[in-house]
DNA sequence: GGTCCTGTGTGCGAGACCGAACATACGGGA
DNA sequence: TCCCGTATGTTCGGTCTCGCACACAGGACC
């Protein structure tokens, strides 16, 4: 009985996984492989297995920005299923490991004729919309270290290991800040011992600690380590804020400052 | 010969508008209103003409970021389309306007029935993906001037004028800054007679100036004021560069600092 | 062992934005 | 007309991040 790596087709009825099959190719990602380029033709569409996509954006000189993060329980390819031909983001591998191909032409018409992998799909993308939303509220209210936490648990999330390869450097690139805020928050943690890291080489060794340090959309970020692909609006957490908290508005100006709060 | 307010609608060939004109409503949308509560069952979908409804999402204790803006050339209830019920954002109406509202169950069958609905309907979604995606890059990197200018100029661009209602706390809130960033800005904006504004009406003056005061964003996101809603990867921008532009990396590692550039 | 490259640690001045507090001005209602 | 609530203008100390510069350290290769 051979297990089905990736989430979205393990969910499945094995009847209609069988028929998929034939068009599915095991391929090993590398890590630094690019499967898309920014604004190149998609050929092919991906179901990780154990391993990490990074979307990443462009903006004036900054190559990377990451807005999400694709892992076993998503796919990679997701604007072929919305009738787009040409990558609007970099998708770049960051941890190596197994994943299935299904070139174009086949994921489109099994899309067609199989109801429930469009179902499957369909939610994922939306689920992946939250992802990204969640990274642009992320982007404009919380500070590097409670960032940084974020994705060091979401990376061990998505690739079911604690350590990977990973430089300062590469994380500020990611996260959009300074290689140097990336070294200090990290050595911070280091000292906590929330992670321990040496020359491109992370461990998490407290993952609680870990979590009581990241920003609280971590807990908000749907579609990872294997839950449901679905969005879950609010899931209220009891922790310390991250910052500020005033600036409570609308709808309709009726309510203004000092409601706060979850 | 009535002419259809909404763009993704105008674009269908007549006789399928006409196939779904039975289930299209038309409505008066109210500044103020919200469309959709966070967490809370969407029963229908609009198609606005010109009017403006923004997407937020909550944070902490902020209530209103704006992660996305729907005009003439959306939908608004794209979440319906992709299977999920309950609505994942806010969504507010901040420019009134004439919309076709569907209800959900009308909504579902004739996406079902009609394939070039369908195709409208998705690719706006890429679009909408493209958006806030854009919003995610801006939120890392861009200063409250720029981004209140991108702010002012897409809100023009989807109801199709440059007056409308909208006080400095309200701006604050969807871009997530204080409001004395924006009376800064703004008031700056005015001295340079871009635009103009006084308790709570804002119009234009300039409406080249102020594309020059804004963000790259601004030239970069897509489904704006009528134009087809695809996502063009990337668009070069003539123009002075935000902010810094060093740390550009990657793929793999090769490449460091300094290549930076468009 | 020595050299070089890459990855990490640290300090410093500058700029943007924050939180808070307070001053002014417009405009509608009593 | 006066009053008052709302919108806008301004200031101030503090914090986070930036850009830059430089020192140190592990490891690969000679």
């Amino acid at each position: 009985m051979d297990s089905i790596p990736n989430i979205l087709l393990a969910a499945l009825p094995r009847a209609t996984y069988l028929k998929l099959l034939p068009g599915l190719t095991p391929v090993t990602l590398k890590f630094g492989d690019v499967l898309y380029e920014l604004g190149a033709p998609m050929r092919e569409v991906y179901f990780p297995g154990a391993c990490l996509v990074s979307l990443l954006t462009k903006s004036d000189g900054h190559l990377a920005l990451e807005v999400g993060m694709v892992g076993r329980e998503g796919i990679v390819g997701t604007p072929l299923a919305l009738g787009v031909d040409h990558s609007p983001i970099r998708a770049l591998v960051q941890g190596g490991g197994p994943a299935l191909q299904m070139d174009r032409a086949r994921f489109l018409s099994a899309l067609k004729r199989t109801p429930l992998l469009q179902r499957a799909i369909f939610g994922y993308i939306q689920a992946l919309m939250g992802q990204i939303t969640q990274t642009a509220v992320c982007n404009r209210f919380h500070v590097v270290d409670g960032r940084l936490a974020r994705w060091l648990l979401m990376t061990r999330d998505r690739v079911g290991s604690g350590e990977f390869r990973m430089t300062h450097d590469f994380l500020a690139s990611m996260l959009g800040v300074r290689r140097e805020g990336v070294t200090e928050a990290a050595s911070d943690f280091q000292r906590r011992d929330l992670i321990e890291y040496s020359r491109g080489k992370i461990r998490i060794r407290d993952h609680r600690g870990l979590e009581a340090a990241s920003c609280t959309c971590y807990h908000r970020t749907p579609a990872g380590n294997g839950k449901l692909p679905s969005w879950r609006p609010v899931r209220p957490h009891v922790g310390t804020p991250q910052r500020r908290a005033g600036t409570a508005i609308l709808p309709g100006f009726t309510t203004r400052k000092g409601e706060g709060g979850e």
